[in-house]
DNA sequence: ATACCTGCAAACGATTTGCAAGGGG
DNA sequence: CCCCTTGCAAATCGTTTGCAGGTAT
């Protein structure tokens, strides 16, 4: 019953560390899946989840899920929290709320070990450019 | 260009809403499917999710993503948050946090509609009665 | 009557997994 | 060398959708 096996640095999980952590934006599994293509054109897409699934259970990486469900994979280490446009569909990093009262949890035998925040709303670029929302 | 037609009120409609509203928990599109089939044992799993959309539209219903990505369905009227069991998955509404800053969302020009807040960790229950955790 | 709805089953998109070959330590 | 890891493809899982017949209004 070993708790833990060797992690092995392989060319692909290196690959996929690059392609989550490079630019901004949350990319998915497929978009991690392209970039990571760029610089390993054999890579296979069970092999960016496989390794997608080592970074998180490593905490290189979090895991956010958008409103329809979808993956999306952030190499932010800062906490924060996050903000998605019910139009364009776009997943942004917003600064984390204040501090949240975990005392209520707490007092009921719950053991928080961490919150997941979004903001469902509009975002700038949509208020600005869009005003065919409801045709 | 019609805004929304007129919603027809079918005996599926009305097993569905019960099925949603019955108990307490937060029922997956599955669970719902179950308990409205106990009422209406020819219903089928594509009415049961077509209705489950209708009930959400309309604001009768709320849906929150368990941290696995799977849709869970929500009768309660009052806003709050939910905790979500990472050992056992179980799903619980909790308080709401309290209010939260959203002007440093508006000053960026983000126009906010809604928020998900959900806590993540263990349960009164799995702390209890687990010990099996890491093994 | 006429749209909207239903049941069924096939289609779908995201993610996982079994397998045999490959490659880190 | 051993066994973790890969590529491939098929399998799952939750959810959606096309169709032909059914039913509220």
């Amino acid at each position: 019953m070993k708790l833990r096996q060797t992690q092995r640095h392989t060319r692909q999980l290196q690959a996929v560390w690059e392609a989550v952590a490079e630019g901004a934006g949350h990319p998915t599994a497929e978009e991690v899946f392209h970039r990571a293509r760029q610089r390993m054109r054999t890579i296979s897409r069970g092999t960016v989840y496989r390794n997608l699934q080592k970074l998180v259970q490593q905490g290189r990486v979090f895991v956010i899920r958008a409103p329809d469900g979808v993956q999306h994979f952030d190499a932010s280490v800062e906490p924060h929290d996050h903000f998605a446009c019910c139009t364009c569909g776009c997943l942004v990093d917003v600064p984390l709320a204040r501090e949240l009262d975990t005392s209520t949890l707490e007092s009921w035998g719950y053991s928080v070990v961490g919150r997941q925040l979004t903001w469902i709303g509009i975002c700038a670029d949509c208020r600005a450019g869009d005003r065919r929302a409801a045709s």
